[in-house]
DNA sequence: GACATTGACGTACAGACTGTATGTATCGGA
DNA sequence: TCCGATACATACAGTCTGTACGTCAATGTC
């Protein structure tokens, strides 16, 4: 009585059930704390289909991480707009990211558990390969580091980067987001060429008397 | 033929050689991996005693980071300059505290396994006990966030801090140091007053020639 | 200074979890 | 139709965590 699936059909739907368990419980509890007893009984399925699909209980995570870092892509990219210019078109990936990472448990997973249990190396390699190539590349379209006197562009990108994990993580912790969506927009402005070039006059005439 | 020890010596003494021990496998190793049987080993007593001075591996784990986050406070204080104007000790705040976080370590325990094992809420606990706390109320001593139309203060604060965390862990991971200060330097000191009120400045006039 | 109490351990144990080895049924191609 | 491969299920070995309990020295009391 039991209906007829190709491997294929079943690997799919067993892979998609024990991503989709893990998720939920690693994202409740946390990835240390969650059992793979645990995960194979919400998922209906046995240890060993675990064990079969994945080498090991890491091993799943990354599977989870991977799907959600690829999530959090595919919606900044489906907001991003077409046609605009580069600069607003940072200001609009920096939206569309914090928007992205609203959704339940993303902070969590990429932000918090990730570094920890795959390493940050690992992590850093997810990052850079799903998102966020595209802000040094921001940057650098909208004019940031184009200059020799100016900081060196991969490092702002990754101090950046971090500001906006930070503002993703803050927001979900329940401030007002505006607050923290406010400040990163700021900080981002000031990056961009208009306000750096004034920034390095003032701070070349630094014998000057101070500025007040 | 054994010595004869007050009660307080001896707690002194097998917690000091617990933390010490517990730090270098956790940082070896990670909180995961390292088992309570190791540590003890490495300290050269028993479980028994462990499980007598914390009531279990994770409060360990939080007495280790306690102490490192006491030591990098202590660090940043021992560098600030006497008497320096407001922004002065800021970005010298800025320059001891990545130096701080130097020490090997530092970044793993404090930024990558703490978050993971101790929660977010309680390691921003942590955080600001110790340390950034002043990273705040330096800003607001050099002016940052006085005036009406700027950010909110704790916000920006909150990235700028993710900003030095991140530069720590760059500086960390064999980057050649000198990017990630620079850039972190730079991005600091575009949030402050006169920076900003001149790239304010230039961007209202912004038909105007750049300034130079 | 004997004595009861507390603190600082050491030892033994129960429960749980991880990863592996092995067995079985279904699928897919020849 | 047969046979190898795939997708599981079950059983097992080793390890770890936290607790209960026992011991002995230190400390305070009379």
């Amino acid at each position: 009585m039991q209906e007829r699936r190709s491997n294929r059909e079943r690997t799919d739907a067993t892979r998609a059930s024990l991503l989709q368990a893990a998720r939920a419980l690693f994202v409740r509890q946390g990835y240390a704390i969650t059992s793979t007893p645990e995960i194979c009984a919400a998922a209906g399925i046995t240890r060993g289909a675990l064990y079969h699909h994945f080498v090991d209980k890491q091993d799943l995570f990354r599977a989870v991480l991977e799907q959600e870092a690829a999530a959090v892509r595919a919606d900044i990219e489906a907001a991003a707009p077409a046609g605009a210019s580069p600069r607003d078109a940072l200001i609009a990936g920096a939206e569309a990211y914090l928007d992205a990472m609203t959704l339940p448990g993303r902070t969590r997973l990429l932000l918090i558990e990730g570094p920890a249990v795959l390493g940050l190396a690992e992590l850093r390699d997810l990052d850079e390969r799903h998102a966020a190539g595209s802000l040094t590349q921001g940057l650098r379209a909208a004019g940031v580091g184009v200059d020799a006197g100016g900081p060196p562009l991969a490092a702002l990108s990754a101090l950046l980067s971090a500001a906006f994990d930070r503002a993703a993580l803050d927001i979900d912790a329940g401030a007002d987001a505006r607050n923290p969506r406010k400040a990163m927009r700021w900080l981002l402005l000031q990056t961009l060429p208009a306000a750096r070039r004034a920034a390095v006059a003032a701070a070349r005439s630094k014998p000057a008397k101070p500025r007040r």
